[in-house]
DNA sequence: AAGATTGTGCTAGCTTTCCAGTACAAGTCG
DNA sequence: CGACTTGTACTGGAAAGCTAGCACAATCTT
């Protein structure tokens, strides 16, 4: 009941953008192939293409041709403390029966209330 | 800097959804109206409404035709140990500098993890 | 060196969503 | 009661993103 299967290029990138900055893949491994990652998520080449596009044009993976895509050496990790209070706040949510758009939604309103904030009315 | 800002019904859903289970908005407290809403995203008012709808149909607010749109007595704030977790995630993000995004897709990874993977062949 | 692997690029078509403007219904407030 | 406010509904058109399939180039493996 994740419910959220990835469908579009920019959510099959936030996946494996998390799975990278959060250290469950780590320096240098391999990415699935193109191919495998459309077939995964049920999806066109072209988007799960795109979706690597974007990773690589962020500094996160490297590609050759045909050698795969691998985590680009160096840029992989955020911080140790980040991910912890991830972790911290994941198993929060999961105890008290959020479901994980409803913590996001909340962490995105409580990011912005630490900032000046842009709404005003 | 915040950069994203709401632009589908979707992206303002979630956005009134944070505050809600948040507490910035309280019981009882008004939203804009769909109007005043649609103005400040720059959306139609269709997808302003769309949006509220959302919100109704999960029972987070509550919509009286000429009253305006109200957040539903109760059903309001998510666990307080899951707020408190989130401030503690957004602070240490905005800290170690890391954007929103990334910090959404890690606790997205990180909530994945641990259950058991949904990914299937 | 030869063949298989893998990322890229392209076209055309489709589906979804949003936009814009307007009209309506239901409730509030003077 | 009467005017205003506010959420809802509708139409037609436009834009963005995905699908599907194929061809190509670069590299790996044997």
């Amino acid at each position: 009941m994740s419910g959220t299967t990835p469908s579009t290029a920019d959510e099959i990138a936030a996946l494996f953008r998390g799975a990278i900055r959060s250290g469950r893949l780590g320096d240098g491994e391999r990415l699935p192939t193109v191919r495998q990652t459309a077939k995964d998520f049920d999806v066109a080449q072209a988007t799960a293409a795109k979706a690597y596009k974007a990773l690589e044009h962020e500094g996160l993976v490297v590609t050759r041709t045909a050698a795969g895509t691998r985590v680009a050496p160096g840029a992989s990790r955020a911080p140790q403390a980040v991910i912890e209070r991830a972790r911290a706040l994941a198993e929060a949510g999961e105890d008290a029966g959020v479901s994980l758009e409803d913590v996001v939604a909340i962490l995105r309103a409580v990011w912005a209330a630490d900032q000046p904030g842009p709404e005003s009315h």
